[in-house]
DNA sequence: AGCGTGTTGAGGAGTTTCCCTCAACCCGAA
DNA sequence: TTCGGGTTGAGGGAAACTCCTCAACACGCT
């Protein structure tokens, strides 16, 4: 009983990607979901797609497993998480000129489905998971429980390859993000450097740095760079 | 069996704040767990505190149920969870001078505890649901539990209670948004006008409503705030 | 001691944005 | 039809920001 609950706590105990894996399949076979992808996103870029932690499945229906490069390029469905906040069902449909991806609210039938899960954090779209078969369960029992899964994993999976990334450290030094922060809060330059015991040239001159390490041409730029890297709070 | 995973489909499927209410009692209490918070939450609010849906249960040990207002001004460790991207346990201890709340990785033996689930979305920070007890069942299943639980009764309570008010629809106009996500991307007036075929006085006044209406001193304030009240992508 | 980084500050010469007022046009709602 | 909101545009002047270079000091590390 609970077997759900019970993968969700083997996943977050998980040392290795495989073992989240073999979890997940675990799971999500038994429901007719025999294709995954996972990966790390922020809605800044142009793809969205940031990194894939996991690949997995005939995606495409030829047959082969796909690579990385592959479903980005074909990527059905993602851009549709910047406007939702929940998990949706999508589905795959044949038209007279080639084949179409739709979101539904349940899929139907036999025929190529699948399920995207985005997960959320402090600085909004982090990365989703995302589950796909030919013969899927689309009850709101099994959203439920793959919601879990796959939010469980993807939180998993990040922290295990993080951890062995050098990992992007914060960028900014301590003084420019406190510069920042209070520019971002509505402050002029003078105003800051009266509060914080500066002279003004002292604030310009760590405002430019910020601008010069995040690589943008405007403070409103850099604001919002630093607002979705984490730097400072939204 | 799986009876978890029921009570969300339950918890979803809830025409009522009560019928909700009852889903999470009767799945938390059995884990010990028979106070409750619910609110939704902006990390740009001072007290971070929206508004409060759902408070429940003797919070503060006076043997009195806590109205709102109480618990916000006592709110223990709240404001933590502008830290973190997952939920958390935190736990009452008694000292010296007063009681002090503190987050742990486990809390153990009597007391009082509980276990804060915070609930992100596109924007980031959304709301929470709080749950806690004093003999509570702190295991990571428990854990898995609660954060699913939380997390739907939260959306669920959400869209019963957004529903009903008027809903603060975008206080910017399409074109003042349009403009102000170009500042956000770093271009500056003159480019603005340029490639969307306007003079740079039209972009110059669009800023200036955007700031009228946000109610703020600077462009740079107007796009943090723009960010996190959703009107603009971060 | 020498090196790199962070923090602080300046001079001078820009460019850009902000502020105030005024006005025309379109369009949908009362 | 009048009214309000959205969009477009202008003039003139003030304030704020950006860019360039240069320099001092503290701190930790090799």
């Amino acid at each position: 009983m609970d077997r759900y609950i019970e993968a969700v706590v083997a996943i977050e105990g998980s040392e290795s990607l495989s073992a989240i894996q073999s979890a997940v399949r675990s799971t999500s076979v038994p429901l007719g979901y025999d294709r995954f992808v996972m990966f790390s996103a922020s809605p800044a870029r142009e793809d969205l797609v940031d990194s894939i932690y996991w690949v997995e499945g005939d995606w495409f229906g030829k047959g082969v497993t796909v690579d990385a490069e592959t479903y980005v390029r074909h990527c059905p469905v993602t851009r549709n998480f910047l406007n939702v906040d929940e998990p949706f069902f999508w589905t795959k449909v044949m038209s007279a000129r080639g084949e179409k991806y739709r979101v539904v609210r349940t899929p139907r039938g036999p025929g190529f489905h699948g399920l995207q899960v985005p997960v959320f954090g402090r600085t909004g779209l982090e990365g989703a998971m995302s589950f796909a078969g030919t013969r899927i369960d689309a009850s709101a029992r099994t959203r439920a429980v793959l919601t879990m899964i796959g939010a469980a994993a993807f939180r998993a999976a990040r922290r295990l390859i993080e951890a062995h990334e050098p990992n992007g450290a914060s960028s900014l030094s301590p003084r420019e993000r406190e510069v920042l922060r209070w520019v971002a809060a509505g402050r002029r330059q003078a105003d800051i450097a009266a509060s914080l015991g500066l002279s003004e040239r002292t604030v310009e001159n760590h405002l430019r740095r910020v601008r010069l390490r995040l690589g943008v041409a405007t403070t409103a730029q850099a604001i919002r760079l630093a607002i979705r890297s984490g730097e400072i709070e939204v």
